[in-house]
DNA sequence: AGCACGCCGACT
DNA sequence: GTCGGCGTGCTC
């Protein structure tokens, strides 16, 4: 037989092993081994046993044809490939790397400038084989199909809009090339109905769907929606299964018995040899990001295996990101770019702008307006829902000491600490939690000024104004346990309560069709920090928060507000997206913001004030010296907050011409790492956006 | 990541 | 003299 090498990837995060070994197949396992399989094999002076992943499968020509191998001082060596060390074993028990998850995960390593094992263990959603006990259930049988909603959907007519964005569609589909789609659409206007459409034809084919969903809100309403229509046809992946459960759906994948995977960022990676469609819904949600190394964006990954696999690549959202629509609006774009002007149920919520000074000159200091006491007296009697959104957790959020000054900071972290119901002051960085001090603790002072509020806070004030009305509340607090969020959910749609109240969560993708009022409390306090986003991210949040109402009938809303010059309110009130994208594509373009730029940016962490510091320097010297761009090096400047957990934080930001300039910059920052990663007082952390 | 090799200080 | 600190370099 022929003798096989294998070069292996070790299965260990460091530059110096994040390049291929070379190994030789024993005969036994000639028929067995494949690409992507996970070996082990002996490595290094005492031969201990590790692991790592099978990137290439060669003969000896093939071997020699390598440049990689005649490069490698290592097989300057006459005799070097007679003395190679042999692959131990397969290891049966791990889920392999397939084909196009490899192509994947080296996409993910170039693209990203991340090692390769990295890669390789994010495109895998799965690790392990479980073997299948007989208690385990399908985790999509817990998607209860409620027969009157499905068939009041049903009777739903498609309207012409609707019908030519899917004609448009799958006349591109059905050339078997890649295409890109941007739908763009009101809150309301029927989104879901047309990738439906889009899927049902996929499935004709007999080829396979991947739908994206963000990851808080888990869509139950997204997997009801599929299961009514393709029934057992779908598996779900979400990060809180357990490893067992998600090899079920995996399987099910896998073995072709369903064709459509809904999930969280990790579904990009389902093992389908045979992808028709991506659908990514709500595209503009943060959840799409990795925050973990890779961290690459959803998006681009999907388009790069829509290209490898010849599919149809569908994003949808009411606000989509700036950079994406900017994009789809160029000449010739490869993205194109539907609109669905029309709600396809209802009219669009009236929005109403409550100014919070002038209530307060009329001498009501209350977090309710005048006008949303009324109105939450009205819906609470014609037996209607409210919700409530409130960006902030907990009571006070605020404790200063009217003597000395001070405000009370977590002890580990740079932001002050919340208190909770429950008497206790918390971290909402680091945990830290204390119990609420009588007097001041720097000057002993019993005079402490409370103020700024949560969620909670928020809950007891509507228990107080409306008494006779139930009140639920869903914030991370609410939510540990398993389920909770799910539970509160589906007691609130079953009519178990009269008001939600809560933080991000109750804004995304849920569909509740007895709400008739949505009200933002406190529209202005920073929805999200202070970045180039801010505004793009705050139009996007109220968007969804006011097209929460009225899903049936006609809804209504009521953004609270101090700043009511901004002209992000007025522009949510009209559900206006272009209009706020050209004021704000044209901010974009006075500050050298994306898509103009791109900004690289680093963030270094330090227990060590002193040594951080003088790093930065020392990186923004060597930044500063690659002279021949025309790149615009800012920092070191302290991040927001500066520290968490005891660790000091700066960054550098860079903002490039180009995408290739931003490269290099990080190509510059990632040799920093290696030195960073072996000074371990330091942590390093470097993006592209 | 581990582990060996190797070159300086403190010690039975 | 030698035991052991950890800085440096290698692993197919």
């Amino acid at each position: 037989m022929e003798k096989t090498f294998a070069s292996i990837i070790v299965d260990i995060t460091t530059d110096a092993l994040n390049k291929p070994f070379l190994y030789v197949v024993p005969d036994k396992f000639i028929d067995k081994i494949k690409l992507g399989d996970k070996v082990v094999f002996p490595f290094g002076k005492n031969n201990a046993d590790k692991e790592g992943f099978v990137l290439e499968l060669l003969n000896l020509e093939q071997l020699k044809e390598k440049s990689f191998y005649q490069k490698d001082a290592y097989f300057k060596k006459e005799d070097a490939i007679e003395n190679l060390k042999s692959i131990k074993a397969i290891a049966t028990n791990k889920i392999a790397v397939s084909q196009i998850l490899l192509k994947i995960a080296i996409f993910l390593c170039r693209e990203y400038s991340a090692p390769l094992p990295n890669c390789l263990k994010t495109v895998l959603p799965v690790k392990r084989i479980v073997r299948k006990n007989k208690k385990q259930v399908d985790a999509i049988s817990k998607y209860k199909i409620n027969d009157s909603e499905k068939k009041t959907r049903d009777e739903i007519q498609l309207n012409e809009e609707q019908n030519s964005v899917i004609d448009s569609i799958v006349n591109a589909y059905k050339t078997n090339e890649f295409s890109e789609h941007l739908i763009y659409g009101v809150t309301g206007s029927g989104k879901t109905e047309v990738y439906i459409k889009v899927i049902e034809e996929v499935l004709k084919d007999g080829k396979q769907v991947i739908v994206m969903i963000p990851e808080i809100a888990l869509t139950h309403q997204t997997v009801i929606r599929l299961k009514e229509k393709f029934e057992d046809n779908i598996a779900i992946i979400h990060s809180r299964m357990s490893e067992g459960d998600k090899y079920i759906q995996y399987k099910k994948c896998e073995d072709k018995e369903t064709a459509i995977l809904v999930g969280p960022r990790s579904a990009m990676f389902a093992p389908f040899e045979n992808l028709g469609l991506i659908v990514i819904d709500e595209v503009n949600d943060h959840s799409y990001k990795s925050d973990t190394v890779p961290r690459y964006n959803t998006i681009d990954v999907a388009r790069f295996r829509c290209k490898e696999q010849n599919a149809t690549l569908i994003s949808l959202s009411a606000t989509p990101n700036i950079d994406l629509y900017f994009e789809a609006n160029k000449k010739d774009s490869e993205i194109k770019l539907h609109k669905l002007s029309k709600r396809a149920n209802s009219s669009l919520p009236e929005v109403t702008i409550v100014d919070m000074k002038r209530e307060e000159k009329n001498g009501n200091k209350s977090l309710f307006s005048k006008l949303l006491i009324d109105k939450i007296n009205d819906r609470l009697e014609k037996k209607e829902q409210v919700m409530l959104y409130m960006n902030r957790r907990g009571y006070n959020t605020i404790f200063t000491c009217k003597e000395c000054g001070k405000t009370y900071k977590c002890p580990h972290c740079d932001v002050a600490l919340v208190s909770h119901f429950d008497g206790m002051l918390k971290c909402h960085y680091c945990g830290y939690e204390i119990r609420e001090p009588m007097t001041c603790p720097n000057c002993k002072s019993k005079e402490i000024e409370k103020y700024g509020m949560g969620t909670e806070k928020l809950e007891e004030m509507c228990i107080d104004l409306f008494p006779n009305a139930r009140v639920l509340r869903m914030d991370k607090d609410t939510t540990i346990e398993k389920d909770g969020h799910d539970k509160i959910v589906e007691k609130f749609r079953n009519g178990d309560a009269d008001i939600l109240i809560g933080t991000q969560m109750i804004v995304k993708g849920h569909d509740f069709p007895n709400v008739t009022l949505v009200a933002i409390m406190r529209a202005d306090l920073s929805l999200y920090s202070e970045t180039y986003r801010s505004a793009e991210d705050t139009f996007s949040l109220l968007t969804q928060c006011v097209g929460r109402s009225g899903r049936k009938v006609r809804g209504e809303s009521i953004i609270q507000c101090y700043d009511t010059d901004s002209f992000v309110y007025e522009l949510v009130r009209e559900q206006n997206f272009e209009k706020f994208y050209d004021d704000e594509i044209k901010i974009r373009k006075k500050l050298n913001y994306p898509p103009f730029k791109k900004l690289m940016t680093v963030r270094v962490g330090s227990e060590n004030e002193g040594m951080l510091s003088t790093f930065m320097k020392d990186l923004k010297t060597v930044l500063d010296n690659k002279n021949d761009t025309e790149a615009i090096i800012l920092g070191p400047t302290k991040t927001n907050p500066e520290k968490v957990k005891d660790i000091h934080f700066k960054k550098i930001i860079v903002k490039c011409n180009t995408i290739e300039e931003a490269k290099k910059y990080r190509t510059i920052c990632r040799k920093f790492k290696e030195y960073a990663d072996k000074k371990n007082y330091l942590k390093m952390i470097y993006d592209i956006e």
